[in-house]
DNA sequence: GCGATTTGACCTAA
DNA sequence: TTAGGTCAAATCGC
């Protein structure tokens, strides 16, 4: 799969709160959606005025290890090739824990972050994800004040040299998985950011 | 037999 | 009342 993807925040109920949003581009006669992690569907729903029914997933591991993850993943409707996904809440299970996660996201992760990561609470979480997901090239921001136990940090790119063309064909394609509270601020954000590998929360919220 | 998927019913918030 | 999200029983596949 070809996850041209952006990630970023939504508001629930009048106050911050943070998810994942993904667009995925599925290879024909592959599976589209495996992300490295173990998903178990537990319902699909028609969405009004989704041409496509909309699936809902939770991790294997919930049960057994009180594993809080969902994510939701729905076809566009303009191109039966495409899927958004949405993740909320992140990784507490084994399947997370993986090997060389923290060494690929030290070695990814800005120096000034490490700080705001490790005094995060959900950083631990984030981590998680970005194990599970196996990431070549993630970018990473840092969580916003307040965000709620939705927020996941990290986000993987499968190409580390194509992730500029990639953020820049999704956006021209208007395929941004940007929630709706900040789209209308997306362009200009993204002009106006020097390195997309290291744009931070507050960026959007400045963005905002 | 066990775990995953399907699908209609149920719950909740707006 | 309606739409989105979740539950849980039935079913399927290994």
């Amino acid at each position: 799969m070809c996850p041209l993807a952006l990630s970023v925040c939504c508001r629930r109920k009048g106050t911050p709160c943070v998810r994942t949003q993904v667009r995925v581009a599925a290879v024909q006669d592959m599976a589209p959606l495996d992300d490295g992690l173990s998903w178990r569907k537990y319902g699909q729903k028609d969405i009004l005025g989704a041409m496509y029914p909309r699936a809902y997933f939770r991790c294997t591991h919930r049960n057994s290890q009180g594993c809080p993850a969902t994510k939701h993943v729905q076809r566009a409707d303009g191109d039966p090739l495409l899927y958004d996904v949405v993740y909320h809440g992140a990784h507490s299970c084994a399947q997370a824990a993986h090997p060389g996660a923290e060494h690929l996201r030290r070695q990814l992760q800005p120096e000034g972050h490490a700080d705001v990561e490790q005094s995060s609470p959900l950083a631990p979480e984030a981590e998680c994800l970005q194990a599970g997901l196996e990431p070549v090239a993630p970018y990473s921001f840092a969580p916003a004040p307040g965000a709620g136990a939705d927020f996941v940090g990290y986000f993987p790119l499968l190409s580390p040299t194509g992730l500029e063309w990639q953020l820049r064909s999704c956006y021209a394609a208007g395929g941004l998985g940007v929630g709706m509270d900040y789209e209308p601020h997306f362009e200009e954000f993204y002009k106006n950011a020097t390195d997309p590998f290291q744009w931070e929360y507050s960026d959007l919220y400045a963005a905002n």
